[in-house]
DNA sequence: TAAAAAATAGGAATCATTCTTGTTTTTGCG
DNA sequence: CGCAAAAACAAGAATGATTCCTATTTTTTA
């Protein structure tokens, strides 16, 4: 039940926004970056538009750090670091068998994962070197 | 810097709530099971607990499901399915090699990762049979 | 038992996010 | 083109989980 989608400038601004960077961003953010474009952008505009994108799969949240969502334009399998001292999220490549442990979870659990996430909590190498 | 701790009736309960399920429960659920034996309990105690829990390490959050912060009192290493259905969080025991991401999350990016959490979101064996 | 420290109840405040409504933009069509 | 219907938007109100505040109660200490 595909709703037909008409053009905007904006969402698409938008989309391009969230892709363009790899801080992992929140809304809030997201609205700083183009109120020089678009001087009269809502806030509630950029909330709408990444609930399409998340419902559409062209975005995913990664991570809520602070109480704040934070999401990604790059949807392919990736894992992340979130800094627990200046709440920075970044990505990680690691050698994940995303497959063996859906596999297991189905085996195990009887249950059906679609999405294997996997964050690590800790320092980033800037607040690591901060605390030496 | 450790404050002094008093002993507390409350306080021991609402550890011992979270301490005897498996649910990853919300604070709003921990002060629902107390609301029995405690009839005047307050729900900021429960979250105010909660987050002392939370600094001391006896409890950690382990996922954000629509919007509300899901709790578990078992701090040992293990990994967690959130459903997609029905919003239940259920334990995973993976044969993850925590040890050796950490190595490689150093490595790669200077990084100093304390914690690893995987979450796995996709239906729950319940949830995953009513879709036949 | 009495004063000091810690914890709580109750409710107000906060703040990210969602919703509502009136307006503007986009699209399809004559 | 010009126009009506659909979609998108701005602005601000509403929502709701969580946090904060303050007067009261409980616990500790001596």
């Amino acid at each position: 039940m595909e709703r037909r989608r008409n053009h905007s400038k904006k969402r698409d601004a938008i989309l391009e926004t969230i892709r363009s960077t790899k801080s992992h961003p929140s809304a809030e953010w997201v609205f700083e970056q183009l109120r020089e474009d678009f001087p009269n952008l809502s806030l509630g505009t950029v909330y709408r538009n990444i609930a399409e994108f998340k419902e559409s799969g062209e975005v995913m949240s990664v991570a809520v750090v602070d109480g704040i969502d934070r999401i990604d334009g790059d949807t392919s399998p990736h894992e992340h670091l979130v800094c627990t001292a200046c709440g920075a999220v970044e990505d990680l490549e690691l050698d994940l068998q995303t497959e063996a442990i859906s596999k297991q979870i189905s085996e195990r659990c009887g249950a059906q994962a679609s999405r294997i996430h996997l964050t690590a909590y800790g320092l980033c190498r800037c607040c690591l070197k901060k605390t030496n």
